[in-house]
DNA sequence: GCCGCCTGTTTAGGATCATGGACGAAAGTG
DNA sequence: CACTTTCGTCCATGATCCTAAACAGGCGGC
């Protein structure tokens, strides 16, 4: 037994904000498992990590795939976007380091003040987007950043996130969802 | 819990050609716990798990990942190469559907009768290449196949496999393989 | 101080997993 | 036909997991 499931646990744990009683009322067990898996005291069952992992939600397959040396980026600053594009036609590509993308383009306008409500969302999929116009705070598993025009970011849509237009003028993304909802 | 584990094992370990005991012996576990797994009467500890990939071998991530319902295309027909290339130069793609391909080109003859050993080969990364010229045969985790010119292979070189040219005049392949070695 | 409420950890015991061996079925050999 | 080998399954026992509950520490309010 090598691989560390104690700690990989406790970064998607953290990642989303939970703390071990939280996550084991919505996985169904005991905050004690947690704990103990967390610690690497035990091996779990595929069974019960699976069950945890439903409380998250998690698969099995993104846990054993995600990278937990190397932090998720979320956010991008304007210098880390890559040029995919032609002299023509100029494509700066956002997290272009994220393997399997598939993203249907988006346009947003934020009024100030606005946002997209007091809940942190949750869904399928992965979004990313970049700032045009104005600036807008945006919160990720926890951790927020303002972000201004040229900035950009990338996450996974099932870790919670919000946006909200902190600024005094409206606020314009260009977003990416995936998989397409419209 | 909802993942079958005992049938994705089932398929991995059939696909290698592998008993339950010989995998057993493979991964320091008894032949009665691979049968259990199989059978979902127990959901193994991933502790356990992982031993018994590691037989054949596997990792956790992969183990989740592959998609068992649909059987991996070892072999792939004329007609199911696809042309990625212009009119000057001509690129017929080779498992143009399998994602991430990480390849360098190689150029292999044959001898009649000739093989690469008497035992299958096992190794790190992928491979996969065209027959240009006479019939070889290619073992590939228990299966076998004669390949005549034009048609051509994909796998992963974790998977046992075997060349041997059966036929009475040299063959020839263009073959390629990842991680680059040379 | 003394609550109340949160955090993560620890422990005893019941539930489940994992082992070593026995069993019957199927296939090959003399 | 008997004998052998290999197959997958099943069973009793010991090992490990998982639970329920207690425990210790941190933080804010009164």
């Amino acid at each position: 037994m090598s691989i560390d499931v104690g700690t990989r646990l406790r970064s998607v744990r953290l990642i989303y904000g939970l703390s071990q009683r939280e996550l084991a009322r919505r996985a169904g067990v005991t905050n004690g498992l947690i704990s103990l898996i967390e610690q690497n005291r035990v091996s779990p069952s595929v069974g019960s990590l699976k069950k945890v992992l439903d409380g998250v939600p998690m698969s099995l397959a993104e846990f054993f795939t995600i990278n937990i040396d190397v932090a998720p980026q979320f956010f991008y600053g304007d210098d880390e976007l890559v040029e995919i594009g032609t002299d023509e036609v100029s494509l700066r590509l956002v997290a272009a380091r994220r393997p399997a993308r598939q993203l249907t383009i988006l346009r947003e306008r934020y009024a100030p003040g606005a946002a997209t409500g007091d809940d942190a969302l949750s869904h399928r999929g992965e979004e990313g987007g970049v700032v045009v116009r104005g600036r807008i705070e945006l919160t990720v598993g926890g951790t927020a950043r303002v972000l201004g025009p040229g900035e950009a970011y990338y996450f996974s849509s099932s870790i919670p996130h919000r946006f909200r237009n902190v600024g005094r003028e409206p606020c314009e993304i260009i977003s990416a969802s995936a998989p397409p909802t419209f």
